[in-house]
DNA sequence: ATTTAAATAATAAACATTATTATCTTATAG
DNA sequence: CTATAAGATAATAATGTTTATTATTTAAAT
């Protein structure tokens, strides 16, 4: 398999190829400037599987930026997700954690070790095209979640 | 229709008349003391729909309840989710908000003015049910969001 | 190269939530 | 019906993530 640039995006089951030229398009499309920080900490939330926090986003970006701010990654993670290029998830333990797949899917989240999987069940798309026609408007995000306890946190 | 007692809780569609017998007889089962505050927490919750904050949650009861304290009010909310009765949804901003339909649904949530509103399309109950079958085992709790920006918040 | 508008870094501040602790209450047992 | 122990509450301080502020720097257009 070829990967025709730098970045790349998961999204709705496909494999959607997301070079550097392209992310830079966004940016400049949606009237913000294209700065190294942006392009980095783009990288860093999809080079992570993990649904990184933002302090996870900037330890990673520190890394090759090592004067970077806080503040900085925070305001950038709100920039890329009102453009659609994260989805922002909103916990009640006050930490937020960015997931580079903005397309309908689920959240199967433990809630011993927060551990956060993506999945995509074979009627899950059948469900929520249903669910979006029923609703009669399109909405500009989603977010579903299915909480249990993975085997390991259940063992102990 | 008849209300057979206080408290009652719509779940599944269905409505299910939550009397306050029966919520003491689920603290006591799950090991808690019933103490008026917990009665009065729990009440706030239910004859609110507008899926409460913590903050909402206490003012109101403050009106009952001048001297409850704020971290009485998180605790309880807390340990209403811990055994069921209640679902915490986390948000980005920083603020929980606490809905008392811990049954699969869909969350419509407008991102201008953050109202939430609970949906149940037709055939969401079945399909939900196709879609946990899938996945292999039964969570303990969902959350099922769609963003949007309503009527009001897209005219201004 | 100049200019302007925006982004960054550093710091301080805000805010919801949690921890702590002494007092009080529930529920149980005598 | 009291005494007791475990647990809950109220008040307050503390925590920790996120945001506001501001001077400096940078991107991108002229």
């Amino acid at each position: 398999m070829l990967f025709l640039g730098k970045y790349y995006k998961l999204n709705a089951g496909n494999i959607i190829y997301m070079k550097t030229e392209q992310l830079i398009e966004k940016l400049r499309k949606s009237g913000f400037k294209v700065t190294p920080q942006r392009l980095a900490i783009f990288e860093a939330i999809l080079s992570s599987r993990e649904h990184p926090t933002a302090d996870q986003v900037y330890e990673k970006v520190r890394e090759t930026h090592p004067t970077i701010s806080p503040a900085t990654v925070y305001q950038t993670l709100h920039t890329l997700s009102r453009i659609g290029l994260v989805q922002e998830m909103g916990f009640s333990d006050g930490v937020s954690r960015f997931d580079p797949d903005t397309s309908p899917h689920i959240n199967v989240i433990c809630l011993g070790c927060r551990r956060i999987e993506d999945y995509k069940a074979e009627s899950f798309d059948k469900l929520w095209a249903q669910v979006i026609k029923e609703l009669g408007f399109k909405p500009v995000g989603q977010r579903i979640d299915v909480y249990t306890h993975c085997d390991k946190c259940t063992r102990t």
